[in-house]
DNA sequence: GTCAAAATGGAGCCTTGGCTACATCTCTAA
DNA sequence: TTAGAGATGTAGCCAAGGCTCCATTTTGAC
């Protein structure tokens, strides 16, 4: 016997707002360990800059982060990433770049691929991450 | 000249956050149609709990709907589509499937297709589609 | 060294999208 | 015909994620 219809989709519904609640968290983390890795420091302000947000609204999602256990930031000094935060930037930034790769392999165009990956990403499953390696593989 | 990284950048989070604030709305229209198409009525119950929501949760989605000149809804008769909600209906539809298809063809299983299509679809752009489509007519 | 500009932080507002609790309407089965 | 069940709608709560405005701190130019 099936599962009735209605089970199956809200399950995928409520798979992807899960997704969607997490999605911001990410694309901070992704952001931070980049302006770390490339100019030495996260300043909100710098932050704020590169997501095209307001300063005040980089530093209130600075402080979620800093609740959830990713980041710390010491005032005026900038914003760091906690071990579990590093431990997910280097799986976003890894998904973020296999996302891209397989949108080109397909033939999006360069900046379409960049733009639509920075949706996308957050909502691609494990078991769909490892088709997309295969295929790439596949035609290495 | 190149225009500056995190102008770039910027806009590329700017289109993410814009797609993001439609992909509930887009998930109702079609659903919507789906229940119209398959049941001969979209009563807010029904709604609720394909969506896996309260149904005072789907009955407030549905006015922001109305504002948006998307739907309409009787009192205690069901939600119907506009011209507008009709059309997007249509356009949302045509793309989940394309997703769907896309992902398959990659190597996506099944249900993991589906259920991140769902949250995939919401991001995909012109461009991106019209290589979906071009991409699987080369490979039937 | 001073002081103005820039960065930082916070308060307070709005909309969205969840929820529960409750009131009212409709419809069906007895 | 009517009671009760189920559907519908309203009110009010919360968190997230935007914003502007303002106060304070830091920094850099002179
Ligand atoms: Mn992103
Ligand atoms: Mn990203
Ligand atoms: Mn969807
Ligand atoms: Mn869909």
């Amino acid at each position: 016997m099936a599962l009735p219809t209605e089970l199956i989709q809200a399950s995928r519904f409520g798979k992807a707002r899960s997704a969607q609640s997490t999605a911001l968290l990410e694309d901070y983390v992704e952001l931070i360990a980049d302006l770390l890795a490339n100019e030495g420091e996260a300043r909100p302000t710098d932050i704020a800059r590169r997501l095209g947000v307001s300063h005040a609204t980089a530093i209130k999602t600075v402080s979620r982060l800093k609740r959830a256990g990713l980041a710390t930031a010491r005032p005026y000094r900038g914003v760091f990433l906690t071990e579990k935060g590093e431990a997910l930037a280097q799986r976003v930034r890894t998904r973020h770049r296999l996302v891209v790769d397989v949108l080109r392999a397909i033939g999006v165009p360069l900046e379409s691929a960049e733009a639509d990956a920075e949706g996308i990403e957050h909502y691609v499953s494990e078991a769909t991450l490892q088709a997309f390696s295969r295929f790439l593989r596949g035609r290495a």
